[in-house]
DNA sequence: ATGAAAGCGCTAACAA
DNA sequence: TTGTTAGCGCTTTCAT
């Protein structure tokens, strides 16, 4: 590092400090081509002295590579997208790709935005949560030239690959469970559903399995906004008051499954003997809870593990045809679901 | 929509299939300089038609302007970071700016190797927490050639602008509160310290206050991994078995003090009567908890938005000098630190 | 093993 | 208001 220069520099700075063409320059900082030792020693050590930094915008319009992955998920307050991301990240780790994250809070509009503000760019992949977009959006992806995977949900019809559960699977699952274990007056708690197509499938599958078991939705609570561990409190205690008799609550999260785990416990009522509990995700926060929460683990590393593997597989041979894969959640009846 | 093409659309297709040359096509989709509004439309209605996304890796390399900004922290899976995010992208959120996300899992190395790769896109601005790198990716961020903001951390030289609390001082004054309140037998329980500096500085501020008064600190441990909430269940049962006379329970993070928080409940101790706790953060978590966890905001969201700020500034005006900000973090008692 | 020339898709600067 | 001409900094291709 000598003087730092205003201007960043380029690659006819290396050569000209190296006295080695810009071409030859090119190919040793890509370790490419045929380049003998004593030019390769020459130029890596000018551009370590001069801290050149390579332009990947010239690189990439040159080459039209692109060694970026778009990855569009709806916020990175739920704990479940981190997740996700996690998968894809060490996943790309070790290969030339890299994950660039946008996030859409939910909205459509957004998502119209961040796609085609990562699509300016030619990724070479596009990694995006769940199937439902706007005209545009499918229009986008469609047109994108790259691999596209839809993540997270099966339940619909993928542009191209796709990985995930089937999430109203998942929600008849845990009525099923439930059913079987002599619960007979549910109640759910979840968000406010046009936000979060996947909890609004959970849903759907769960009141429908209730239903085939002529059993009726006792209780209903949808919220938004605030902390979820605090509006889980809140709800639980607001619907045992007006429907005293619910022997099983179904909560769309764990978190907020986890803040009426802790009113319960708190108010000593008796659980699961006078009231049984499951949530949604298998978060590792369960973990240090008073009780374990029944819950079912939506697989969200490895989501986010073969989308990257789906990616790149597709940047080996771009011929590979699309994919959908659905994964298996399994749910984990902790401590607030069987009777004993 | 016509036929989904294969080759990405250049501008020369809209011009073609407008009729109007290249460079007015440009200035349309930009909407620069004078153009009648009849090609106006012309030129919007062929672009849209055809489903042209302009290619910003030759916009950039032409007018060497990229609305990226690079935000480099250590992890997703601290709450912590995404909030500083959040505050980020909604002051980013109505300008021409970006966020782009790297993490470096508290390593370096991978600081370095993040830091290269975003900064050899040429972004617009660098946001980086903390203020201890690398030499060379100290070297790297004095020559990034735009405005760099370290977050976080002020306890430090910063290398261009800087926004942050003092966590030297946020532990002092923790210690200084304890004291206040006639605690004399003080433990601490953090995580394993080289991984993360803030928390570093908050115990030695800690410690150092403490010993001020004469005290010692009697019993620490650290922990690395595992589920926050879990840790500091075990960790707790375990100090508290060893060291049974503590009266204050100091936590580096509000996740393992909610652990610690909850595991006293159960076992009927009476806090703050028996045992005083602190965590640190002010996370929204706290607010479903049985009690209220004393904590330090660490002005999360605000610091966000400060550095945001700070690059779009010198966005607008590149002769700003650098600027470095302390915020003052807020000492918030809850339900377990004052002896009433 | 190395170099020279052309051009990736766009925009700045100037001309008309 | 619109068009023309040069590049931006690299990589591709082809020569040497």
């Amino acid at each position: 590092m000598t003087t730092p220069p205003r201007r960043p520099l380029t690659l006819r700075d290396v050569s000209e400090a190296s006295g080695v063409s810009e071409m030859t320059v090119s190919r040793v900082l890509r370790n490419k081509g045929d380049v003998s030792e004593a030019t390769r020693a020459r130029v890596q050590e000018a551009a370590k002295r001069l801290g050149y930094v390579p332009n990947k915008i010239a690189g990439a319009l040159a080459s039209s590579r692109v060694n970026l992955v778009a990855v569009v998920i709806p916020s990175l307050k739920n704990m479940v997208f981190p997740e996700v991301l996690s998968g894809i990240s060490e996943t790309l780790e070790t290969t030339a790709l890299q994950p660039v994250v946008g996030v859409t809070d939910y909205g459509q509009d957004k998502e119209e935005k961040v796609l085609f503000e990562m699509l300016s760019w030619r990724p070479a992949g596009v990694i995006v949560a769940g199937l439902e977009h706007s005209e545009t959006a499918q229009a986008m992806l469609h047109n994108a030239g790259c691999p596209v995977v839809e993540i997270m949900d099966t339940d619909g019809e993928p542009i191209d690959c796709c990985v995930g559960i089937s999430h109203r699977r998942a929600g008849r699952h845990m009525a099923e469970a439930i059913i079987a274990q002599g619960y007979r007056r549910v109640g759910f708690m979840g968000t406010k559903m046009p936000l979060d197509h996947r909890a609004r499938k959970r849903f759907e599958g769960f009141t429908r399995a209730l239903g085939k078991a002529g059993i009726e939705m006792a209780d209903q609570e949808f919220y938004s906004g605030g902390s979820a561990l605090a509006k889980g409190r809140e709800m639980t205690a607001a619907m045992l008051g007006r429907t005293p008799d619910l022997d099983f609550l179904y909560y769309s999260n764990d978190m907020i499954g986890a803040g009426g785990l802790l009113y319960l416990l708190e108010k000593g009522i008796d659980i699961p003997g006078r009231v049984g509990l499951a949530g949604f995700n298998g978060v590792e926060l369960l973990e240090g809870l008073p009780r374990r929460l029944a819950t079912t683990d939506a697989c969200r590393r490895e989501i986010g593990q073969r989308a990257a593997q789906m990616v790149l597989a597709r940047q080996l041979d771009a011929t590979l045809a699309s994919e959908v894969v659905e994964l298996e959640p399994s749910l984990d009846p902790g401590d607030t679901l069987l009777r004993t």
